[in-house]
This record gives C-alpha cells, structure tokens and sequence, in this order.
DNA sequence: CTTGACACCGTACCAAAGTACGGAGTTTAA
DNA sequence: TTAAACTCCGTACTTTGGTACGGTGTCAAG
C-alpha cells in the first residue's frame, strides 16, 4: 500500500534524513526491514512516530524521556500496574509543567498590564512583575535548590 | 547590607561558582563593580536573578531567550509597546505548550484507565492515546512542518 | 607570616541533539 | 546508457548549557 524512502519520509515528517537516521540509531524509530535494495523502506506509521517525537521534544521532554514513553507500549511482557505506574509519573511532571506555565503567564500578563498605556518603559517594573516567580524572594536566606 | 562574594552567592543560588561566571559572561548577569580587591561582590539581588534564569528555563525557556526577556527593562529608551509586544508572544508561546500537555495528560490519563485491571498491557495503545496529539494524522500526505 | 580556603582568568572538556561531509552504490528518467 | 537524484555508511563538526582544570592571587585564622 505505503512505503516510502527515507527521503520521503523525511519531507513528510519535516525533518532531515539525518535526524530519521539518528533516530533509529536512539532506538526511536525501528529500523524497517530492507526488502530487495539496501534502501529502508517505511511506512506511514514511521511519520507519526516521528511527528510525536516532535511534539514530546516541544514539551521538554528528552529523547531519553521519550523513548521511555513510547517504551509503556512497546514491552508487551510488562505488567499494568507498572505500566500504570510511569504513566501516572509522566502525567505529574506535566502537571507541574502546566503549573509552572501558568505563574509564568500570569506573571508576564500582569506586565503587560502594568505596561499599557505608558509611553516610555522607563518605570515599567518588569524585574519586579517578574520576580515573584522566584520563591522564596522574602526568605532571608533561601535554601539553595539541588543541583541537576 | 548585603554583599557576598561568588561563592557564597552560587551557594544560595544553588548553582555552581562556574554557572555564575558563565552566566556573567552570556550578559544575563551584570558584573558587579569590583570594589578594593579583584572580587566580585553581588547583592541579595544576583541571587534573585539566578532563580528567575532557573525557573524561566526550566519552562522552557533559552538562555537567549531569557536574556530578551530580561532586556526588557533594561532598554529605558524602548517603547512600552514594544514591551508589550514581547511580553504578549511570550504569553501566547506559554498558552501553546499549557494545551499542548493538557492533550498529551489527557491521552496519558485514558492510558491509565484503559490499563486499570488488566494483567498485561499487551493491547494498550499507547500511541494510540497519544496519536491524536499529532495533528494530520488522517491526512493522506501530511504537509512537512518548517523545520526549525 | 604562613597555610588553607576561596577568588581570578582562560581554555578545555562534556552531553544532548542534531547537521554536514565524503566516498560509495542504486535507481530512474531522458 | 548515462547523468541526476537518491541512498548507504562512518566520521566529524556544531550549538547549547554548562563543568572542570590549572596556574596564580588574596584574605582570614592560627
């Protein structure tokens, strides 16, 4: 029915024939039976994958983190509960990423309020808008954060 | 007052001595005025800074990014409207990610439930429950998204 | 007044995620 | 049947965001 060339593939998928190979190379993508040729043959399938990968990559998710995603489905000897268990993991961080991503938009609204109207920027407080993200602005000596 | 040397403030940053530096050096930092000795010596302020870098990158944010960001104040001579302009694509990038990890919760939450009491997860759809995330997938030839 | 902890600087190195390069073989269309 | 376009592979280079290294200078305590 399908099957294209990697090139193809590439074009669809909009990256380059490089990053489809480096890809297999992570173990992202399977690398698809050579039939005839020495040329890779995919399926559309592959695009999708790749377009997820993409969106995961948006969302700051890493390679590794991805791979781990794609690998809930892929390991059919797994239980569910273990299943269940990264699933519900993966959902958390993004809870916190949506968090995060609100105080940020709220924060950065709250300037542009505070900006409307103004002709110079001169007093516009953005420093100041923007730093009740950083908790613990009050604390006299704020713990310092893990690192990594 | 206040007034501490780069160590004591990587500490409460919670960053190392050398991020700081680095951080100095990519101008997200200003370099402070060398008083007497060849030392640095920051204010309480520095430390409040490294945490909004932190924060603003952990949403996903570039150091370039934040940089711009940052310079929004410190162009006195900028139009507030131009502030404002920033400030809004900003926000409307910020909305982008917010939906785009609410489907990505959403499919991971139709994961969980569809696993809940099963034995093995053979048949989870992973990517299946994430598929609709990738916009076009019905479509018959996918348009390439621009790359970078 | 010296020793250890800290600071200075430049340069080198690291991991992640590609991207480019070059020499080869293959396929397709004129 | 041959030239263009595409593929193969391995290796090397690039960018981002740091980390580490090494030689030297300084400061505070004993």
């Amino acid at each position: 029915m399908d099957g294209m060339t990697i090139g193809r593939l590439a074009r669809e998928a909009g990256v380059h024939v490089e990053t489809v190979r480096y890809y297999e190379r992570r173990r992202l993508l399977e690398r698809p039976p050579e039939p005839s040729s020495g040329y890779r043959i995919y399926s559309r399938k592959a695009i999708r994958r790749i377009r997820f990968i993409k969106r995961a990559q948006e969302l700051g998710f890493s390679l590794r983190e991805i791979a781990e995603l794609l690998s809930l489905r892929a390991e059919p000897r797994r239980r569910c509960a273990d299943v269940q268990a990264r699933a519900e993991a993966k959902i958390g961080e993004i809870e916190g990423k949506i968090h995060t991503l609100g105080s940020m938009k709220k924060a950065l609204g709250k300037l542009v309020q505070e900006c409307a109207g103004r002709q110079s920027v001169t007093e516009c407080p953005i420093l100041e808008a923007l730093d009740p993200l950083a908790a613990g602005t009050t604390d006299p000596a704020g713990k310092p954060q893990d690192l990594k």
